[in-house]
DNA sequence: ACCTTAACGCAAATTTTTAGCGTTAGCGGG
DNA sequence: CCCGCTAACGCTAAAAATTTGCGTTAAGGT
């Protein structure tokens, strides 16, 4: 996530929105590996030491950009349940991060050792699964343990998306949500 | 896995194995970031456009080396019983790959799209705990599914290794493969 | 309104990567 | 065992990317 701006607004806020709709835009036409930062200046309107003197270098920009994209804009959907809040949410995440880009994302963010773009990227879920489980002691329904979750449910999906050994289909992500919630075998 | 070579034996293999060398010994000395193709070159003793038109670039490369390091050398640790060979596997599995050079070796197959490194990677693990099972089978315990303990066990771990938000202490890998062995969720 | 300095633009210097071309040597066939 | 074919290499020049120095602009505080 870069580093803390010292200076948030003007100008600087300016050229990082710049650059960052630029990559985004970038990401939807060309591969990833083609992708360098001489062509982002250019596209962003801004020359190529500022963006290496602000990020380092591409791979970082990239994981900056990556974690801007999945931070949350919204709770997941409420559906009413637990267990189909979090079969929802669970389907639409690895339907979004299985993606060309979606995994992409993912491995520009791991490969940010800097930064702190991983730290960041899984305090989403986890703030995501948090939010579930508030909602479902609102329910008064029985909650869960968020660490479990992420090591039962998450971690599995992560693991094949990046690895790419096994498609990732609803049923499968479905199954695992449903054997999460079948038995606790944590304490 | 830089593509399959018309030409195993010889001057070509020579350099290969002084390139994977030189690689492994700069890994030791300085991190990751700060090597370069042309570095590489010299010390190993061959011309940067050797290593550009073998390997393509230097991630590439870097997953090469990572997967052939990864190479299972001999089978787990036959320890008597099944628990105990799983827990064995899996705490040493643990200690390697978070290291700092087991991360980035991880970061490095994961990122490597070409090359089917993260595939080889995995198929390592997959038949390790292949490998596990079928000596479980032969002592006539109850075996196990290998799919189930990619998910359940070695996918938490690689999670956290790779996101870095959780210390991997032999206790936590006991506490997974524990788990793992007190119930069965799939089908 | 003024001051301090973070952040930028510009351009030169450096390094990395690509591409052309001749040479070396692995490997199969005679 | 020798020969021919060509994959793979070395060398070099050109292209592209990255770093660095220095002057300029403009946030944000006083």
């Amino acid at each position: 996530m870069a580093r803390e701006m010292l200076r948030q607004g003007g100008r600087s806020a300016r050229i990082q929105a710049e650059v960052h709709r630029t990559v985004q835009d970038l990401l939807k036409t060309m591969d990833r590996s083609e992708i360098t930062v001489p062509m982002i200046a250019e596209r962003a309107g801004v020359t190529p030491s500022t963006i290496y003197r602000r990020w380092g270098d591409l791979s970082e920009l990239l994981a900056d950009v990556a974690v801007a994209r999945m931070r949350p804009i919204a709770d997941p959907d409420d559906t009413g349940a637990l267990a189909s809040d979090m079969e929802a949410f669970v389907v639409q995440y690895a339907e979004e991060m299985s993606s060309r880009v979606g995994r992409a994302m993912l491995v520009d963010v791991v490969g940010s050792v800097q930064s702190g773009a991983a730290a960041q990227c899984c305090q989403y879920t986890y703030h995501h699964l948090e939010t579930l489980r508030e909602r479902a002691v609102a329910r008064g329904e029985t909650p869960f343990d968020v660490e479990e979750a992420i090591d039962r449910v998450m971690a599995p999906i992560v693991y094949h998306i990046l690895f790419g050994d096994r498609e990732l289909s609803p049923d499968y992500c479905r199954t695992l949500v449903r054997g999460f919630f079948a038995v606790s075998v944590y304490e």
